[in-house]
DNA sequence: TATTGTTATACTCTATAACTATA
DNA sequence: TATAGTTATAGAGTATAACAATA
């Protein structure tokens, strides 16, 4: 199935081996991640966070819209990152409603440290190409989740 | 930065583009899983173990080394989805402290249902790519994912 | 003594609903 | 009236520590 190591191939089904192997890589990218996180006591959102605020500066709601959850998860996900002094707020410019959300200093250097941390992880697979082949997958991964609708 | 959309080449970090798009993608298939158990009424993690059941009896502690998850969170996982009639307990034959647990008829059930809603779901993705350059990335990802050491 | 599983406890993540303050 | 964010509340997922039963 799906998500486990068994490939059982459907009559028809041709895309079946290709759908277990990215679920494959994605249960173990996401791992690697997780576990990048946890070692700096993280959870997989938080990561997320940094990373996605490393170039940008959002309100609540964006950052929400980014992630895919709910405003009011933002509240508790923020705070508890700001306690740990990883984030900042402040309050919107432009509408006296907003608030942004940017990395504090800490926090940029928390999200460069991971990026690090990270290649370092993954490498024990990337190796396992050669250049030429990380080269073609790297293109291949990034024509499937290209956004062109053809 | 890794899971962002930005691909800053460090460098010397001639991996950073790959490690993105494996994160990028791993996300992405990630999401659509999620979805396709939400869409059950499931967490990733009981997705997760029905995928792992699905040809396998384990005990408690063995399902929780493949989640990678401790033994104490396993009770109310196997609780939770015992109770919705997709799990069944059984004690071990062979050790008076051990727990068995497999599928039951309607576990497996909506197991065979997720693995068809997952292929369509990503679908769209997979299809992106000729025939030929599934194959070619199928074979380099299972490649990248073999357990070989060299 | 060591292992298997459960229980007790606590914290994070998440959502829904109700609230406030701005627009 | 609609939108941005917070608060209150509840449930799932997770871990650590202590425990009972079995090996």
């Amino acid at each position: 199935m799906v998500t486990s190591s068994s490939a059982q191939q459907a009559p028809g089904a041709a895309q079946d081996g290709l759908v277990d192997a990215l679920a494959r890589a994605a249960f173990t990218t996401m791992a690697v991640l997780t576990k990048a996180a946890a070692d700096n006591d993280l959870s997989l959102t938080q990561l997320r966070v940094l990373a996605i605020l490393r170039d940008r500066r959002l309100r609540m709601t964006a950052l929400a819209g980014y992630l895919g959850l709910e405003k009011s998860t933002m509240t508790g996900l923020v705070d508890r990152a700001e306690k740990r002094r990883l984030l900042q707020r402040a309050p919107s410019a432009s509408d006296g409603r907003a608030v942004d959300v940017f990395l504090s200093p800490e926090g940029a250097e928390l999200a460069g440290r991971l990026t690090t941390d990270i290649v370092h992880a993954l490498s024990p697979l990337t190796s396992k190409l050669a250049p030429a082949e990380r080269r073609l997958l790297q293109t291949l991964l990034e024509q499937m989740l290209s956004p062109h609708d053809s």
